[in-house]
DNA sequence: AAGTTCTAATTGGTAATCAATTTTAATCTT
DNA sequence: AAGATTAAAATTGATTACCAATTAGAACTT
C-alpha cells in the first residue's frame, strides 16, 4: 500500500515536525536541496511538498529567502481542544432549539422518518447510526441551513475528537432503554407540535448524557488516583525489604 | 504585483473551470503535457498547480490514468447557500444561550472589556469592530469552546457569503442607537448575572434584526416589481407612438 | 558609522529523460 | 465469433541538470 506519492510522506514528516516545535512558528525551514537530501528525494518533490503545505496555510515561501512557518496559534481555534462536556452542553443548547423549532415546522413525512429512526434504536447494530440520523432529521426540518451546518459541525467534533470519542464510549453502551425512552419523549413532543416540550424533553436527553459523562470521568479519575497511590506506595512500601 | 508563483494562476483557471462545468466532477483533465502546452508552463509548474487542487480536494489524481474531477456536491454541503434570516434565527438561538450560559461564568474583567466594547459601538468608525467584539466576548464567557466554535462558524458565514454580507448591510447602518440600546441591555442582564434577562434580550436583539431583514427584503422586493412593472409597460407602453 | 556594492544562498522555473502504471488495441486461442 | 492474452501507447511519477530572479549578508567605500 506504498502507492500514495512520495511528497505526501514528506508532507506528514514536516507538518510532524512542525507540530512538534522542531520548526516553531516564524522559524525557516531548512533549504529544498538540505530537505530534499535529508529525506533523499529529488528537489521537485520537495517543493510539491511546500506546496502542500503552502496550501494548507502551514507555511508561507519567501522567493529567495526560505520557507518560513506560519502563525498558526489563533487560526486554528476551531479545534481547540474541545472536551466531550462542552460538546454535550453545545449540543444540548443548540439541538434543544432545533428541537423547539422543529416541533413547529416539521411536516408528516420526516415525522413518520423520525419514528422509523427511534425503531431502529431498538436493534444494537443499528443503534448509534439511528440515533445519529433521528438527530440528523430534527435539524432538517428546522428548514434552517444554518441551524443544520451548526449541528453538523458539532457532529464533526463527535466524531473526529479522539477524547470525545473516547468519554463517550463509555457512556453510550450503557443505559440503552434510557435513551430509547429519552428518545421517545422527544419524539412524542415533537410529534404533537409541542415546541417547549420538545426542548425540555431534548435538554433532557443531553442532562442525562452529561451526568453519565461526569460519573464516567469520576469513576476513572478515582481509578488512576488509585493507581498513582498504587505506584506510590510500591515505591516507599517496605515490604520487599521484610519479605 | 506579479510576484505570485505561475502555479496560482494555473490552479485558479483549472478551478474557474471546474467550478464553471467546463469540467464536471467525475471527469477527466487533459494530460498534463496538454495542460503545459496550453497554460505555456513547464510540466512541472502543472503538476505543482495538480497538487494544489488535490490538496484542496477538487481533484483525485490516478497514476497512469489521469486526473479526475472530485464529486463536489454534498461535500460542500455546510456552506449550501445560508440566507441572512437563516443566519440571523439560528445566531438568535445560539448566543441567546450563550449569553445565558455567560450570564453565570462570566469574570469581572470581561466584564470590563464587555462594556468597553458597548462604549466602543457609538464611534461610527468602530462600530461594527465593537459589535462583533461584543459578541465575542460572551461567546467566550461561557468557557465552552464547542460554543465558541459554533459562534465563530456563523461569523464566517457572516462575513463571506455574499447574500447575507448584502443584506446586512442594508440593515445594519440604520438605527444605531437602538443598536446600542439593545446591547445595553444585554450588558446589563449579564452584569447582573441574570441568565433568562440575557437571553432574553439576545433573543430580542436578534428579533429587530430579523424584522429589519424582513423590511428591507420586502422594500427590495417591491422595488423590484416596480421595476419589472416598468420594464414591461415600457415593452407595451403606446406612448411612444402617440408622442 | 552609514551607505553602497558585490557575492553567495535560495527559491522560481524549465527541459529532457526514464520508470511505473493504466488503458487500449491488437493478437492469439478456443 | 468470443474471450483471454499480450503488446503497445498514453499517462503520471520522479529525477537530474541547468539557468534566472530574488534576497540576505558580507565586504567595501566614503
Amino acid at each position: 500500500m506504498k502507492k500514495r506519492r512520495r511528497f505526501w510522506t514528506v508532507v506528514e514528516k514536516l507538518e510532524a515536525l512542525i507540530d512538534k516545535g522542531v520548526y516553531p512558528a516564524g522559524s525557516r525551514l531548512p533549504a529544498e536541496r538540505e530537505l530534499a537530501e535529508a529525506y533523499d528525494v529529488s528537489r521537485p518533490t520537495i517543493r510539491e511538498a511546500i506546496i502542500a503545505l503552502e496550501v494548507r496555510e502551514r507555511v508561507e515561501v519567501k522567493t529567495g529567502s526560505g520557507v518560513y512557518v506560519t502563525d498558526f496559534a489563533g487560526s486554528d481555534s476551531s479545534l481547540k481542544s474541545i472536551s466531550a462536556f462542552e460538546l454535550t452542553q453545545a449540543r444540548a443548547l443548540v439541538e434543544a432549539e432545533a428541537a423547539a423549532l422543529a416541533a413547529a415546522t416539521i411536516r408528516e413525512t420526516e415525522l413518520s422518518a423520525l419514528k422509523q429512526a427511534l425503531d431502529d434504536m431498538s436493534s444494537a447494530e443499528k443503534a448509534d447510526e439511528a440515533d445519529q440520523r433521528f438527530h440528523e432529521i430534527i435539524s432538517r426540518a428546522t428548514r434552517n441551513n444554518a441551524i443544520v451546518m451548526s449541528i453538523n459541525n458539532l457532529w464533526k467534533v463527535r466524531r473526529n475528537e479522539p477524547q470525545v470519542i473516547a468519554a463517550y464510549k463509555d457512556v453510550c453502551s450503557q443505559g440503552i432503554e434510557q435513551r430509547i425512552k429519552e428518545h421517545t419523549a422527544i419524539y412524542d413532543a415533537i410529534a404533537k407540535r409541542d415546541s417547549s416540550a420538545a426542548r425540555k424533553a431534548m435538554h433532557n436527553h443531553f442532562n442525562r448524557l452529561i451526568n453519565a459523562l461526569f460519573e464516567a470521568s469520576e469513576a476513572k479519575a478515582l481509578e488512576e488516583i488509585k493507581r498513582k497511590t498504587d505506584e506510590t506506595r510500591g515505591l516507599y512500601s517496605i515490604s520487599h525489604l521484610t519479605k
